[in-house]
DNA sequence: AGAAGTACGCACCTTGAGGTAAGCTATCGC
DNA sequence: GCGATAGCTTACCTCAAGGTGCGTACTTCT
């Protein structure tokens, strides 16, 4: 997608903080607890190494996850939700209720 | 923005049906009354004809708004939003909300 | 010795949404 | 006759998100 113009609305900042790919995602994971970077690597199959660490920073910048590097050898960074994130993520419930229900009543038109 | 696989919710589908540039503002727009093709598009300046139609189609395609072309010459179309259009806007608005709430917080971190 | 794991950075390529410009049918005003 | 208005369609171009693949510094496993 392309956004750039604000619409009027908040929407549009909401979608840049939410519009990566795997944003929701990552989300929706670090809301049920921490994970190191290769853990969501395994969680997401399909994301590339350039891109996760491309949304989580972006992610962090927002200030809906906070990174937390240790300086161990082999390295180990780890990854958590902000409260920030977690009401973000209660937003994202919302469409996403709504999405369900959208897809339900495409089935009943598609019957019918 | 590039979303095809299901990300395990209806968020894709949500974001699927008002993901286009104008959605969100025709979305809006729409749910205060209805408009012809010619008022929309005076009302988002920028928007070209070409994607203003193909929104306009796909958010029809959606359910979420209705088309009547009226047989006259000169052609008459009006748009007018559908009650699940309707339900989406209120979705919508709580991101909304969300999107305002992190404007105001990344003020007060670049302030800090 | 060699492979594998960790958390990336960099260069290049693909893809599709959106923008640009033109055309089209028909009527009205000057 | 010329332009404007209405509501599109078609062909072409742009541009940034995302994908692919390679390199890296260090260690542990086999």
């Amino acid at each position: 997608m392309r956004r750039k113009e604000p619409d009027s609305c908040g929407f549009a900042a909401a979608l840049q903080a939410i519009g990566g790919k795997w944003k929701t995602s990552l989300l929706w994971e670090l809301h049920l607890r921490p994970y190191r970077f290769a853990e969501l690597r395994r969680l997401l199959p399909g994301v590339s190494e350039k891109v996760l660490t491309q949304q989580l920073r972006q992610m962090e910048a927002d200030g809906l996850i906070r990174r937390r590097a240790y300086d161990e050898v082999p390295p180990r960074v780890e990854y958590s939700i902000t409260p920030l994130g977690f009401s973000l993520n209660d937003a994202v419930t919302v469409m996403s209720a709504w999405g369900k229900h959208h897809e339900t009543w495409k089935s009943q038109r598609k019957a019918a």
